[in-house]
DNA sequence: GTGAATATGTTATGTTATTACGATCGTCAA
DNA sequence: TTGACGATCGTAATAACATAACATATTCAC
């Protein structure tokens, strides 16, 4: 089950998120790149939104969540396309400098070398943000 | 011959750097922690700074160089403590939540393991943030 | 010296994120 | 029922991070 699927099996009105995550989500759906805070600001303008702390405080709590991903190199937040992030850890988002794509991997064994270099210098790691910039298949293509 | 050593084989007023670079490396060499690029405004004000635009020249060029890496996850900037990472990339940072410090660590089987993630989804890398939030040994013991 | 390239200064503005304070609403024990 | 508590939400203000646009100086090849 994945982000989506978990929001619709809540329904409507009765999940287990307040009506502005369930804004922030439906909002973050729309879209196949990822958005700025203001972005989701300004789209939901229309449902009421009129601060950005409204849109920082769903984010928050829905990154708590593992349900969406920061993109730090880019400030701008995504939708997890996987199961159970939280647990998991270790996204790794390839964010496009053209067309602004990000396409989300996970893969164990970095989240295992990750751990070993952690444990080299005796960090207790808590999460990692891992990030490739450059261009999607599309865009080198062309 | 890191970063350090290699400003100062430069000597002072003839090196590579224009007078602003030499000040925001001088400022980054002062501290153990990654500075804010209005940590550095702050302290350069005495030298003649008043401007972010200033510190944020001197930043693009030494990062573009090598010799500064940016911490996207906590808008920081941090002088590199390893050879050439132009050239060999992909530097992890390991970053306290705690006490600030980031210690910079390389590996080349990551760099590997990127590239792999990578080439299966068609993506052509450019560079990559890898960034480990947690408790420094330090700070987890205490 | 002249002109191109580089480095710098200054003002203004844009973008991203948080703080502080108060109102509302549901729930649950007394 | 009531009222204490916590969760959610609204609003305003401000902090923190970054860039745009334009002007001025310095350096160096020619």
């Amino acid at each position: 089950m994945n982000a989506v699927e978990d929001e619709a099996a809540a329904g409507p009105g009765r999940g287990r998120h307040g009506r502005n995550q369930r804004l922030v989500l439906d909002a973050l759906r729309q879209t196949d790149k990822p958005a700025g805070a203001y972005d989701l600001l300004r789209q939901l303008r229309g449902e009421g939104f009129c601060s950005p702390v409204q849109v920082y405080r769903a984010l928050d709590q829905l990154i708590a969540e593992g349900i969406v991903h920061k993109i730090e190199s880019v400030s701008a937040y995504a939708l997890c396309t996987h199961t159970d992030c939280r647990r998991r850890g270790h996204a790794v988002f390839a964010v496009c400098a053209r067309c602004g794509q990000a396409t989300e991997a996970h893969d164990s064994s970095l989240a295992r070398l990750l751990a070993e270099i952690a444990l080299k210098q005796g960090f207790r790691i808590e999460g990692a943000t891992v990030e490739l910039t450059g261009l999607c298949e599309t865009c080198s293509d062309a």
